[in-house]
DNA sequence: TCGTATTAGTTGTCTCAACAAGTAATCGCG
DNA sequence: CGCGATTACTTGTTGAGACAACTAATACGA
């Protein structure tokens, strides 16, 4: 029945609760920001900008799935809806007709465009402005400490560049 | 149109590309082990151990919501789901007969005791053993600066213990 | 080349959370 | 008092995600 627990110390019971305050409440601030202002969840804004920046703006549904951390049923259903809305087009792959594509379309480019300097602004309004760069670096190198364990072939962290100016570039390609 | 967006820079966007991605797989990952474990969710784990910490193991329902982050009706069906199974009980509380208490019972505090060990066990797997001492402080620092952005009147982090022997502790009393 | 196993996605079912509306008790003010 | 406003909670409805079952296409071994 293993008694011997190891319990966790004053300093990592403080920490720990932090954390997982933290990751309580990001997702409903980003979701509520997003949904607010250009009617997108994080995971559908998420999802729309790896199609941004992927070549030729298209990707297989189970790459993306992974990209995500969706399952592929969940990332089905969110396609569709994208898709209703014109944000997305999905067409069988070429090369192996089991695959579904899915590419991002000038709608959907025009709206995470309006979307993301906003959604930039809440990320340094929640997050980012409250760290000293060298708080940044320390998160940075603690983050990945934490995801090697979570997220160990780094399916999440795979996406080249979410930000900067990734959708206007991916726009004029 | 502000057009006079601050995009992320490199450092900027790799630090909350980890961010995010530990906040998508973390409670994912806590659901898993208690759910298998313990028939638990992370939320009605946090419920009773807050339940369990609390004077007389009793709290009043809108007090337990926001140290949970539960809108009210969720955490009406939870509570509802958990007296089902004999884990929690309610009452009408006497000093304000439109208020609600809750109470762990004797089955609810067995069940967490029982899941305990398993969940620090998971929290160390996870995130803590991953971590020097020096990035547990830091970690600690970190998490403070942004939740004083995210939970500014500190809802989330007012919970005295959630961990070292606080149920078996509670259990005594 | 036939048949089974595997891969890729979609669809259906169930559970849960968000939101809105409803109920009941208390407060506040004339 | 007494009546509207507020507070505390519950209930009903809608929508999204998890899981399992299903379809379709490909890979592979005999």
């Amino acid at each position: 029945m293993s008694t011997d627990t190891r319990w966790l110390s004053t300093e990592e019971s403080a920490a720990w609760v932090r954390l997982i305050a933290i990751a309580e409440l990001l997702p409903g601030a980003l979701d509520a920001q997003l949904l607010r202002d250009a009617g997108l969840t994080h995971f559908e804004y998420v999802a729309l900008m790896s199609l941004a920046d992927a070549p030729s703006r298209t990707m297989r549904m189970t790459e993306l799935a992974s990209r995500t951390n969706a399952t592929l049923p969940r990332l089905s259903h969110v396609a569709r809806r994208l898709e209703e809305r014109g944000l997305i087009r999905r067409f069988p792959c070429p090369e192996d007709r089991r695959a579904t594509n899915a590419t991002i379309t000038e709608a959907g480019l025009d709206l995470i465009s309006e979307a993301a300097p906003g959604h930039v602004e809440t990320v340094r309004a929640s997050v980012l402005d409250a760290l000293t760069p060298t708080q940044l670096e320390q998160l940075y190198e603690i983050a990945g400490a934490v995801l090697a364990r979570l997220d160990p072939d780094e399916r999440l962290t795979a996406t080249s560049c979410q930000f900067s100016e990734g959708p206007a570039a991916a726009r004029a390609g």
